[in-house]
DNA sequence: AGCACA
């Protein structure tokens, strides 16, 4: 495949970026059995377009129950951040990753290119006269997403009426995995560095401690989630904390 | 994995 001689997607940009930088769109909505071909001959005439990224995720069939109509509309957006992933030169038009391949049956492989998060070299060298460099894919149960490690949120949501682990976004953080002698003044001290910071609240749970940190806002919560996620405190003794979205936010105080 | 206060 002939390929632009540069690349469109700058490596390494985080999810808070501006949307103005965001050269991905985030795909979902795809019927199970969709081939990554469809998908890159859904985009190639597009001016620009460089490549795509197929991912079967563990979601699909079982369970799952939207509305079909809606099912089987294509709802396209600005993905949270680019792709990142690379294409190698001698791969084929798109990316395929399998994450739904452990509980299900057979195959495993990547068609097209490279495959997922961690990708070393191939130990082998130069055995690139794969010729399996084609593109039939394995067909899996499962719902079906490009890039979905960059979708919006919404996105998902409206895919699914699932499980959501208790992931609502909250202004409210509940904080675990802290050591027996965590004291509400280090944890204080690190916190009120955060703007929006509100009020601390420390219970013992079970021995452990657990805190609730509230903030003004969902997102000056949300970029303490991220930035002191498995962060170490002075007491903490069994790792760095476990931050997540209180259940909850906090009452008034 | 563990989510209280009012």
């Amino acid at each position: 495949m002939a390929r632009p001689p540069y690349e469109f997607d700058p490596y390494f940009l985080q999810p808070d970026q501006d949307r103005n930088l965001i050269n991905t769109l985030f795909v979902s909505g795809l019927p199970d059995d969709v081939k990554a071909r469809e998908i890159h001959n859904l985009f190639r005439r597009r001016a620009g377009f460089d490549y795509c990224q197929l991912k079967y995720t563990g979601r699909g069939n079982q369970g799952v129950k939207f509305d079909p109509q809606a099912g089987s509309v294509l709802h396209i957006e600005l993905a949270r951040s680019n792709s990142r992933r690379k294409q190698k030169p001698g791969s084929g038009p798109y990316v395929v990753i399998d994450n739904r391949t452990k509980a299900s049956a057979n195959n495993t492989q990547e068609t097209s290119s490279d495959n997922g998060d961690s990708d070393p070299e191939e130990p082998s060298g130069a055995d690139n006269a794969d010729s399996s460099n084609n593109d039939e894919l394995q067909t899996l149960k499962s719902d079906t997403v490009l890039d979905p490690e960059h979708s919006v949120p919404a996105a998902n949501e409206q895919l699914e009426r699932t499980v959501n682990e208790g992931a609502q976004p909250c202004s409210t953080l509940f904080i675990a995995n802290l050591g027996p002698n965590c004291t509400e003044y280090e944890l204080k001290e690190v916190l009120s560095k955060y703007p929006g910071f509100n009020l601390l609240k420390i219970r013992v749970k079970g021995g452990m401690p657990v805190a609730f940190a509230d903030f003004e806002q969902i997102e000056q919560a949300t970029k303490v989630l991220t930035e002191l996620q498995s962060s170490l405190l002075p007491s903490s003794d069994r790792g760095g904390m476990h931050i997540e979205y209180a259940k909850s936010r906090m009452r008034k105080h």
